[in-house]
DNA sequence: AAAAAACATGATTTTGCCTCATGTTGTAAC
DNA sequence: GTTACAACATGAGGCAAAATCATGTTTTTT
């Protein structure tokens, strides 16, 4: 039992075979001799158990069932270059695809900027946000659901290469006549006995938590809420207080609409990285992307420090 | 430089990499060696210069690259085994196309309602007729341009396969008050001072004027219809005389619209034949349309032969 | 850390495709 | 009709692509 004898060779043979109408002809454009064209056919002509061209007379014509293998291949071959080029137009690093997994909700502010920015001169990538949050972003790249992650902490990994991007400060936000806010700084102790209103998100993905408030031990009330603007007005009447980066709420507390205090003796400061596939990091519009990101950053965001760009 | 490397098999490959999650289990699917498919998915990525699979976690997954060729598969694979199994489904002459030449105007009667019939029993076969009158039908045959054509004269041709239908008279048509009405029989003589009405085809396709008129060297005034009831209107209001198969026109002059009458000595008399290429002669649907053709003309046409089957 | 499973790789064998040489068939010219 | 020509068919043989085998490397599992 011979499983499918029929090749994509094949199939380019029968077109030229209709587009020459002779064997000969066909083989000197296909770069062959007429007996390789003439044995292929035959080939494909006892596999089928049918005759696929008339060659009687000149020029040879296909019949029924030749015209249905041409009906294929006119179908197949073409789709079959198209796929070839956009290959080669990937592989180039002109086209793709660029899928963005985020871990923080803040981010998205001058994600957009950045996408805007990249997607005017790279028409041929196409941009996506992997919807969601994961625990860990990092295996969204290496299991290929996502192709950049936007992520706070660095793991040296050989598979994957970091770009860093800012340090920021995070200040924790009082409404303007909170007891608090006489304070020119707040301390783990302070939060005890406060409602912390945080984005819906697991606790080790707050840097506060983490950082400061687990280890002392202090678990304060919470409330979540989607959105910053939200969370602010929450603080703004007394609902409570909350740490956001202080880029992200800077034009607030410059219109006195809430007080922002640091946190801790030196403060507390967030890094953000983006990470990709090592393989992908060289591709043109990546690296165009990595770039961009830095430059949006640099200059949209207030108060943050850019990190250096290492190797 | 290598021409094209991707195949069939490559696709395959690639589909069933995907299905399976594993070089291995694809594999064993694909009866090869878990080496082969190794060795073909590098040949690939070698000549596209790109990684097409990420095989350093379980299951592998493949790349944006990957992915590419993998959509061309989806397409391409469904594709080829659909037309694959139409071919089959051909070459057993469960489907097929049946395009029907015919050089008779009257011919529509009774080919009408032998396609009605024969549509009912196969589904698969596409049936159509050709359009226009052609020369020499049977040479639509040998080019593919037509699959049955209905002809007048039988010529021994090996590639061609001949079914007798049946033999006709052709009777000359007159009002029913013309004065050549009064003889029992027409001679060629009667039509040298009338007007002649036929369909608008080449005098060789008129039996009249080629069996019994150009012979005497008569060549009576002309005057042409496409349709059947428009000749035998004209004939009525004595514009002309006509001469038609009997078939075609009994049921008017048993109503006494017009008047019929034999031509020469022994009648005229013509014969039709279908024809088919050779190889086409045994299919099944070909063989049975062949036999309903005889069926319907036997039993719709009145005062007919049917030609003895030959071979 | 060891064992097992999965993939990669080089050498070798096998298969199948192409070419060459020649035969056959169909077509055009005389 | 015969000859000449052009196009296709066919069998044998060579060669290169593709499969296998044996073994090494990497990854995963326990």
């Amino acid at each position: 039992m011979s499983r499918s004898v029929l090749e994509l060779r094949h199939l380019r043979t029968m077109l030229t075979l209709q587009d020459t109408g002779s064997v000969s002809a066909a083989a000197q454009r296909l770069h062959l001799t007429q007996s390789a064209l003439s044995h292929q056919l035959k080939a494909l002509e006892t596999h089928y158990n049918t005759q696929l061209f008339d060659r009687r007379r000149q020029p040879l014509c296909a019949t029924q069932t030749g015209q249905r293998l041409l009906t294929l291949a006119q179908l197949v071959l073409p789709a079959v270059e198209e796929a070839e080029r956009e290959l080669s137009r990937m592989v180039d690093g002109e086209a793709g695809c660029l899928r963005i997994a985020v871990e923080c909700h803040t981010c998205f502010d001058w994600l957009m900027p950045t996408m805007d920015d990249f997607r005017a001169h790279w028409r041929e990538v196409e941009l996506d946000i992997v919807s969601g949050f994961h625990a860990d972003p990092t295996s969204l790249l290496l299991t290929h659901r996502a192709d950049l992650a936007v992520v706070s902490e660095y793991e040296p990994d050989p598979a994957v290469f970091y770009t860093p991007l800012f340090r920021y400060e995070i200040m924790a936000l009082l409404a303007n006549d909170h007891p608090l806010a006489e304070k020119p700084r707040l301390s783990a102790e302070d939060f005890r006995d406060q409602t912390l209103i945080t984005y819906p998100v697991p606790d080790d993905m707050l840097d506060l938590v983490r950082q400061v408030l687990l280890p002392a031990g202090i678990n304060p009330a919470r409330r979540t809420s989607e959105l910053t603007v939200a969370i602010l007005q929450l603080v703004a009447s007394r609902r409570g207080v909350a740490a956001l980066p202080f880029w992200a709420v800077k034009s607030y507390v410059d219109r006195h609409y809430i007080s922002a205090r640091p946190i801790g003796e030196g403060g507390l400061f967030g890094e953000l990285y983006a990470v990709v596939r090592q393989e992908d990091a060289h591709l043109p519009y990546m690296a165009d992307f990595l770039h961009t990101m830095r430059e949006v950053c640099a200059s949209a965001l207030a108060g943050i420090a850019l990190l250096p760009l290492v190797e």
